[in-house]
DNA sequence: GTTACACATAAGCACATACTTATGAGTCGT
DNA sequence: ACGACTCATAAGTATGTGCTTATGTGTAAC
C-alpha cells in the first residue's frame, strides 16, 4: 500500500480510534463496536479500510473474525515523515529519549 | 492543531505534493504553481489549510507571500506514529541508522 | 434442518471537500 | 493616480466519503 493512500485511510478518526483500540490487542469486530456510536455494517466497512490499507491483519476463527496491528503497514507513513525529520533539529533529542526508554 | 486535523490535512495529494516542494527550500505562492494544474485561488486555499495545521509558515515580503515547512507542525503526526512504533521491533534499527548519520 | 449469530456486501442518502469563476485587498512601477 | 501584479476570500458546483437500512454468506447451537 502506498503512501498516496493511508493518509486518507487514517484522515477518519474513527479508524484511528480503532486503531488505538487494537494497539492495546487483538479484537473481534463486535469487540469494537463497544464504545462507538456505529452499527456492525459500518465497523465492518472500516475494518475493510484498514485492511485495504495493510494496517490491520485479519485472523478468521470460525464466525469471528480477529484484527489486530499489523506494523508493517505504518512503513509508507513512517518513510514519508523521515523526509520532513531530515531538518527536524529541535525534536532529534526527544527522539533520542524516546529508543533510550524503549531500549530498557 | 492537533492530530485529529493533521491527517486530513494531508490526506490530499495535493497539498502533500506543495509540502514536498516546500521540503527543497521557501517559495512563493506563484513559484508553488508551477508544475501544477490548478488555479491561483486553489493554491491559495491549499496553503491557507496547511497554514491553519502549522505544517507551513508565512513571511510576508511586499505583495509575495513566501512560505516554508514549519518542522513543528510534524510533531504530532510523529507522536501519534510513536505509539505504533512501540511494537514495530523490526524497523528500530534502521531509525537507529537515520539517528547515527545525523549525529555526523 | 432450523434458528441464531458474526460478519460482509449492496444500495441509497447526507454531508464534506476540493475545485471553479468572480471579486476584493493590498503592493509595486510608471 | 493609475494599471499591473500577487494573493486572499466568496459563492456555487461536482465529486467523494461515511453513514444508514436491507440483504447475503457462512458458522455454531439445538
Amino acid at each position: 500500500m502506498s503512501e498516496i493512500e493511508i493518509f486518507k485511510v487514517l484522515s477518519d478518526p474513527t479508524r484511528r480510534a480503532i486503531l488505538e483500540r487494537l494497539s492495546a490487542g487483538e479484537a473481534t469486530a463486535t469487540d469494537l463496536r463497544e464504545g462507538f456510536a456505529i452499527t456492525q455494517p459500518a465497523m465492518s466497512q472500516h475494518l475493510a479500510v484498514l485492511r485495504g490499507a495493510g494496517l490491520v491483519s485479519e485472523r478468521r476463527e470460525g464466525r469471528y473474525a480477529h484484527y489486530r496491528v499489523d506494523p508493517e503497514g505504518f512503513a509508507p507513513l513512517h518513510a514519508w515523515l523521515a523526509r520532513y525529520r531530515a531538518f527536524w533539529p529541535s525534536r532529534i533529542d526527544n527522539l533520542k529519549d524516546l529508543l533510550r526508554e524503549m531500549d530498557q
